[in-house]
DNA sequence: TTTATTTTTTAGTCTAATCTAAAAATATTT
DNA sequence: AAATATTTTTAGATTAGACTAAAAAATAAA
């Protein structure tokens, strides 16, 4: 393997990501609109970009065609989403923030380039397989280990299930589940459906509780 | 006190961090020349920042006769100083790093924006009042402990000491230090100080030891 | 106190990353 | 298949931070 190393800048890692978030949805090939959405910038500068990510031979671009990532890029991006949750687990397990205080700190952190310093905290933190909010975390290789979770909107009534992750880690619903006393581990069994609109009637640590298909549509359940 | 918050890029923070450093040995102005060699870049390049700086209120400034800081640039100062020490404590405490090893890590975490993080960091550090090279941490105030101490160029013969810091902390001079297993802590006895060169005969660890002119006035000791 | 030297600043250029507006390509309707 | 709409790209401009080369100010030497 012929591993020339090939700097790349705070802005392009963000790029990297974002294309990787995206890959999953649409594997042939990521629209320059939906990074811009993403990444709260306009289609022209992803457009540039993409450009210079080709050049370093990051990503695969054909004019009009959308992007996806090259087996370099793709590890590249594994890296950083590594990174920013092994430091996601540091600041709740260590530092003592709570899960929705997470994201924007980790942001920062995800782009200190340090090999030696990932790694390090990896074992100072006893080489843990998710984050806060049940996302997996590549291993120094960009291995992601699979488990099996569903969408609690997915779910069948009259079962018991445990919540095991959330699909929007955005901190107004992570607030919201502190709330509704949710978080990953609760317990909790379906009790009724609602037809009409597929709102949710759960119990939860004893009491019922009514959950919106928008919730439900958005918590990992197993 | 009216606190308006002014954004200061990671470049700023660097410039802010080198007068901050040169400003203990010319109070009443660093030159441009200094800082640029500090930085390593052009003297126009400092001009410009340093007019940045003074829109922003963090130096005073008048053409060619130097910057000193302001009241919040030194504040400012001092939170990356504080940063950067916590930051290397953590390096070599929690995550095994050695002291000769942290330098080039924690400049790049020294800017990660977050009050939060860092006063979290320092409790969870047990409030370290000295970095690994035996540097001073600033408190979240920017309060400075003064601890008394001389550089060994300057010591006593027939005196014991220990050692309690490093003025060079060069991962170059701390790895001639290990090779001589001078560490912080360490007790040390002068033995001779040769008149004409300034070298000195040391008695470490049941050692004599020959320390040369220019290694005894970069080691603190006490 | 002139002259020479050094330091500092200005003027103009460059690159990375962004933007707006317009043009080109693709996709969708009719 | 032609017309319309959407998406993507190009062209040209902007800003931060740096650079080179030349001018201006301050300092040192004669």
């Amino acid at each position: 393997m012929t591993e020339k190393y090939i700097f790349v800048t705070h802005s392009e890692e963000n790029y990297l990501k974002v294309i990787y978030h995206l890959s999953s949805a649409s594997p042939k090939g990521v629209n320059t609109n939906a990074i811009a959405a993403m990444m709260d910038t306009k289609a022209s500068s992803v457009t540039d970009m993409i450009k210079k990510l080709a050049e370093k031979e990051m990503v695969l671009y054909q004019k009009y065609q959308g992007v996806s990532l090259t087996e370099q890029g793709l590890l590249a991006a594994k890296m950083i989403v590594r990174k920013h949750r092994l430091w996601e687990v540091f600041l709740v397990e260590k530092l003592d923030f709570s899960w929705d205080e997470v994201h924007d700190v980790a942001e920062e952190l995800e782009h200190i380039k340090s090999e030696k310093l990932i790694n390090k905290l990896d074992a100072f933190l006893n080489f843990p397989s998710e984050d806060p909010h049940g996302d997996p975390i590549p291993n120094q290789y960009g291995e992601i280990q699979k488990t099996d979770k569903q969408l609690l909107s997915e779910a069948t009534v009259g079962k018991n299930y445990i919540c095991v992750g959330v699909k929007d880690s955005s901190s107004a619903f992570l607030q919201y589940l502190n709330k509704q006393k949710i978080a990953l581990g609760t317990p909790m069994k379906i009790l009724e459906k609602e037809t009409f609109d597929q709102t949710l009637l759960v119990e939860i640590e004893g009491e019922d509780k009514v959950l919106s298909h928008k919730i439900a549509s958005n918590l990992y359940i197993n």
